[in-house]
DNA sequence: TTGAAAGCGCTAACAT
DNA sequence: ATGTTAGCGCTTTCAA
């Protein structure tokens, strides 16, 4: 049963006050120029001093759409994500469009269920991250039911996204560490299963050093994407062979890392360079600086809502991938002079 | 019109199939221990092999709640806010809830825009923080229709809310930094009409130092609450009186602060403490790791989730102080020796 | 320019 | 244990 006794006035009980049809009331809220200047001025005085509002959920089932859409990131924590909400947010509010929000953990179950909810709330559209496109069962759903739903950050064939190019980014990235001297680097990530960027990002990495003769890439998981592990470092730091670099597949996980490294007497960038991916202004209040590969973050959420609202509007969508850069940043340098004599750290 | 001619299955057709009416297949899915188990199966397989779901802005409208919760914050680029976005948004979840979610940027029009918005939407309550609740737009809405809501690190005295005490806790910082031997302290903060919490964070700073007999708190006001201004800090810092540790009111602005200090050759914490508030997993990955206090932002925000959810299911809210405490951080320390005034250590 | 009437998909009396 | 019926609040033909 409603809420309250005293529910709230429907658009009947202003049409009564008013001395019109409900059709009328309906009229001066949407289609305003079809009616007579003064039965509108009317009705809006009514509606005024009742401080009537129309109720969307009415509004939604007659006609078909709530004017709502989804948002489903792998978590807010990873500040790419939280500046890419923010951009597609703030385009959606000024569209007139409200936001339903969810957050995944990188797990493509709950992934499943929370497409499952946002279709059940009849949402008109869904921007989303996950883990991996490829046979992910939120994004078959989505397919299944032609729910129109733009992809970001991921990269498909088969769903339109917004993007960079993340592999060339990595590229870009590698050609910067090996123009530094840099010949020994390692790609830290969190688990590739739960992330096609850091697979995309590793691909490109390997590509490069390919290209350009270094050494073979290793290739460090940690257990997750948003922290790096410590005993995982200390132990892939031992050797003759360890790397001058370390290429962080995101931010959080750069940042991560490098306090480790400081914490086992490691000074970053002069004993090792360390760099991340996403630009984010999180990184860049970092001391020094995190050096970085830029992605337009909010404007990546911004063009994936206008793409999806170009879409609801009945026009064409289409993936954009748009452009990155390196940011220079304060903790890449030069690789030590001599990597095989005795380094000024004190483990 | 609805959004495609083959119209996505209504329970009616699904009773038609199953040969029973609609009232028995809406009873499957809300009241299934009232069937007959055979018909229950039976249903329930008609429902599996066509996929069907049920329409919940039907039954919204129908039921008068549409298990839909709103969270508002200001922004989710302040880590603070995106930690308790995660604890109460998994709350909700756990619980059967949708999330709609809006951010304000701290402007008071837009929060009671978004308000009205998710009002519209019948959400069945909101979480929420303000810029100031005293004579707050949104919370006069709230309050007018009765909706259920929640404060988050806001405090109220008309309004439940989930909180620490941000003056105490204000005094336990400056506590701490007068038992290293300060006693010139700034106080830096974005606007204050914009943010109770700083407003209460330095009463509290400036009421331990009237306590301690420590000189009087300068108070520092960056034009926002995310980011310190440089031109600011390098006129306030100037002069014989200038202070050896500032206290900003957020982590966030505390990051921003020692970037700016630091490029302008300032060493933190051995030429001057910085310290913020929040503790946020944002400031622990710090190099130094932040100094500040520590406040359960995720438990602060799954706490009024569950404060909430009572209230929705009949129960009455309270409001909590949840409990803070000093992260001690390596970004304070003593004052520089040469200050003019003499050393004051406690033992 | 406005009104009457039907119905979006669902649930909950009430009836059987 | 299940069916019948009446709407929740709104929009939208169609008719006047």
């Amino acid at each position: 049963m409603p809420r309250k006794a005293a529910s709230r006035s429907s658009i009947v009980e202003v049409a009564r006050k008013a001395g019109v049809s409900p059709a009328t009331v309906s009229r001066a809220f949407n289609q305003p120029e079809l009616l007579k200047p003064a039965t509108l001025a009317h009705i809006k005085a009514v509606v005024r001093s009742d401080g009537f509002r129309p109720n969307r959920v009415g509004r939604s089932l007659r006609a078909g759409s709530t004017r709502t859409i989804g948002l489903l990131l792998p978590t807010l924590n990873n500040p790419v994500f939280a500046e890419c909400f923010e951009g597609a947010e703030r385009h959606a509010r000024q569209a007139g469009y409200s936001v339903m929000m969810a957050t995944t953990g990188y797990v493509p179950e709950v992934e499943a269920m929370a497409v499952q909810a946002f279709l059940d709330h009849q949402i008109d559209g869904l921007i989303l991250t996950v883990g991996t496109p490829v046979r992910n069962a939120a994004l078959a759903m989505l397919q299944a039911v032609d729910m129109p739903h733009m992809l970001v950050y991921n990269e498909s064939g088969k769903h339109p996204f917004v993007s960079v190019d993340n592999r060339g980014a990595a590229r870009d990235m590698m050609q910067a560490l090996a123009a530094l001297g840099h010949r020994r680097v390692a790609v830290v990530t969190g688990p590739l299963s739960e992330s096609d960027r850091a697979r995309r990002r590793l691909a490109g990495a390997r590509e490069q050093a390919l290209a350009l003769g270094l050494g073979e890439v290793a290739h460090w998981v940690m257990p997750a994407h948003t922290a790096a592990s410590r005993d995982i470092l200390q132990a892939a730091l031992r050797g003759p062979d360890a790397p001058t670099a370390l290429f962080c597949s995101n931010d959080l996980l750069a940042a991560s890392t490098i306090t480790h490294l400081v914490a086992m007497g490691y000074c970053v960038p002069r004993d090792l360079s360390v760099c991340g991916f996403d630009g984010t202004a999180m990184g860049t209040l970092m001391v020094p600086p995190l050096t970085s590969v830029e992605q337009p973050s909010s404007q990546i959420g911004a063009t994936a809502c206008a793409q999806l609202l170009t879409r609801l509007q009945g026009g064409q969508t289409r993936s954009v991938r748009l452009p990155h850069r390196i940011l220079p940043g304060g903790t890449v340098a030069e690789p030590p002079t001599s990597t095989r004599t005795a380094r000024s750290k004190t483990p």
